[in-house]
This record gives structure tokens, C-alpha cells and sequence, in this order.
DNA sequence: TAGTTCAATAAAAGCGGCGT
DNA sequence: ACGCCGCTTTTATTGAACTA
């Protein structure tokens, strides 16, 4: 691994201007992914227009911890969307302008090469104080599979260091491309906003909560109540974190979200784990959600060490 | 044999509608 | 506003097959 990049950000942040309006708006999940995994890559080298940025398959799916069957796919059906996929910004207050985010992508030898715009290379490099940006980790963005959970992540987290923002209705659902039915309200709270929020809090590094604004009987507004999980400014979940793990007797008293995803994959689908912890009646992806909640805490991670051991040891052994 | 594609299957989202 | 049901459409996952 080398170090050398001369950017201010490591290559492990996504890093995003704020003028961008519509960020991930319409785009299929791979897509956003795609996105996501080539900020860093264009941000920390040269690449001019008609210079092309590559991503190999087997990267994405290291990437997105997605099998390398899935990562093929998704990657070639991501390059050749985005390419007709754009995004709007304000370049100055009252005016907007809507561009493309890429001239052309090519897929062959299992990557993709993406040819961005200079306009758009600018845009993920150019970053200070008379250019807001929104910079989170791409291994956390990532794990998040919900369809408006990247835009609600990329909302949560540009406002983060306020603990809350408040979204017109309206704008909220134009920036998102929601389908008409979200019109009703509670549609809208139980497809995006309730679903989001969770998958948010529970797999990211902040809790996401919401409350609705309303003007006379109607709601006009989403407050977005926002909280940072490690934030050593609130000291009640600062707390929590340390009296995770008073004394770490082996390598499986805590996981990383990565490994929570696969070990979780991997034991809901082991004969001998299921035939023990797996109640009839409970299905493989059933038993698989319950996991990943069980394994992200300690008490769990050790109870079933047992078997991750076995996970591990069978991972690192060619057959 | 690693890399890739394909087709079948499973799961989740979308969407209206209904009762409370 | 909210939860729940049922039907349709979209997306993800898998294992087997192809190929260079």
C-alpha cells in the first residue's frame, strides 16, 4: 500500500461538493457504488478529460463485500447507466445548471474505464472553504444497500456537525425521485424515511432519527435529528463505546462491519451452526439479519466464537 | 483454472387498497 | 395517520456452464 498521495483526504473518503444538488439521484445501487469507489481514485491522481479512471471487478467486490458474480454485473450495468445519468448544482445562488457526470465508460477485462468531465474532475477535486464538500468513509457509505439510504446518508452527513436539519417536503422528495405514490405521506415515511434511518443508524457511524415539521395541520418539513455514534462531544454514547470491551481475550470479541456482513452470510448458511442456533421455521436471510444485529454486539461475537473460529480457519486454507 | 456469463430462484421494493 | 394485505415488478444471489 502506498502512501503517497499528496490529497488531504486519504483514499478511504468519498468526498462530495455541496453545490451538487442531486446527488445520487435516480441511480441504481451499483451505480452509487461506482460513484463512491472512484471519488477517491479521481481525487487523489491526475486523470485530465479523455483520460479515463479504471476499476476492476474484483475490486468492487472486495469493495462492496458482494460476490465476484454479482460484482461483474453490477459493474458493467452501472458504468453503462451512469453514463446516462446527471446531476444538477448552483453555480451561483439562483441559478442552476444540470450536467452529465461522465462522457463514456468502457467495460472489458473486468473493470470499467470512466471518462468524467472536466467539469465534474474539478468538482471531486476542487475542495476549501469557498467550495463546501461532504466527506464520509466509502467503507461505511458502502455497506448500505436501501434504495434512498445513500441519499439520506449524504444528507445526514452534511449536516452532521449542526445534530439536525430540517428538509422541505418537496425538495426532499424532487431530489430524490421518488415514485408518485410517495406523494402519500406515509408511504414515504415507511418506504424511505423509516427504512433509511434504520439501515443508517445500524450499520454507519452516526444514529439517525426524524421528526415531521408541520405548518398548520399539513407537514411541510423532515427534521433529520442527527448523531454521531463516537462523537466524544456526547458523552453518553462515548460511554457506551468504552464499556464495549473492558478486556479482549481473543480476536472475535469484536468485529468490524465488514466482517459482521460476512460472518453473519456465512453462518446463517453453515450445516453445523444452523442445526444448533437456527430455529425451524426461520429462513437463511431471516437468520442472516438476525445475525448481523447479534454479532455487532460482544456477547454474541463470543457465544458463537466457536463457530467463527472455524469460519476463519476454513477462510485462510485452499481446499 | 481463474475469470466470466447465464438462467433459475429467492428476496425486496413498488403500489394500491382497506380497516382502524 | 398508521399498519397490514396481496399482487406485480425489480433486484440480488446462486450454481452451473462456458472460455481463453
Amino acid at each position: 500500500m502506498s502512501d503517497s498521495t499528496k490529497s488531504v483526504y486519504s483514499k478511504d473518503n468519498a468526498v462530495f461538493p455541496n453545490r451538487i444538488i442531486d446527488l445520487y439521484k435516480g441511480m441504481s445501487l451499483d451505480e452509487k457504488r461506482l460513484l463512491v469507489l472512484l471519488s477517491p481514485i479521481v481525487r487523489t491522481t491526475g486523470v485530465k478529460e479523455g483520460e479515463s479512471v479504471f476499476l476492476a471487478a474484483s475490486e468492487y467486490a472486495k469493495e462492496c463485500n458482494i460476490s465476484q458474480t454479482r460484482a461483474y454485473e453490477g459493474l458493467a450495468s452501472a458504468s453503462e447507466r451512469l453514463v446516462r445519468r446527471y446531476f444538477s448544482y448552483n453555480p451561483e445562488p439562483g441559478k442552476k445548471t444540470v450536467a452529465n457526470w461522465i462522457l463514456r465508460s468502457t467495460y472489458s477485462e473486468g473493470g470499467v474505464d470512466v471518462f468524467f468531465t472536466d467539469e465534474v474532475l474539478q468538482m471531486l477535486r476542487l475542495f476549501d472553504k469557498h467550495n463546501p464538500y461532504t466527506r464520509y468513509k466509502k467503507e461505511i457509505i458502502l455497506r448500505l444497500k436501501g434504495d434512498y439510504s445513500f441519499e439520506i446518508y449524504h444528507i445526514a452527513k452534511k449536516n452532521e456537525g449542526l445534530g439536525k436539519t430540517d428538509v422541505l417536503l418537496e425538495d426532499l422528495k424532487k431530489n430524490l425521485a421518488v415514485p408518485v405514490s410517495y406523494e402519500n405521506l406515509s408511504n414515504l415515511k415507511k418506504r424511505v424515511l423509516n427504512s433509511s434511518c434504520e439501515e443508517i443508524s445500524k450499520n454507519t457511524d452516526i444514529n439517525l432519527s426524524y421528526e415531521t415539521v408541520k405548518r398548520g395541520r399539513s407537514v411541510v418539513a423532515i427534521r433529520f435529528i442527527i448523531k454521531n455514534k463516537t462523537d466524544p462531544k456526547s458523552k453518553v454514547n462515548r460511554a457506551k463505546v468504552d464499556l464495549k470491551d473492558p478486556n479482549t481475550p481473543d480476536l472475535f470479541t469484536k468485529l468490524t462491519p465488514l466482517e459482521v456482513n460476512l460472518y453473519a452470510k456465512k453462518l446463517a448458511n453453515d450445516p453445523e451452526f444452523g442445526s444448533k442456533h437456527i430455529e425451524p421455521g426461520e429462513s437463511f436471510s431471516q437468520a442472516e439479519e438476525r445475525l448481523r444485529v447479534q454479532l455487532s454486539q460482544q456477547e454474541y461475537v463470543q457465544k458463537y466464537s466457536k463457530y467463527l473460529k472455524k469460519l476463519k480457519a476454513s477462510a485462510f486454507k485452499k481446499p
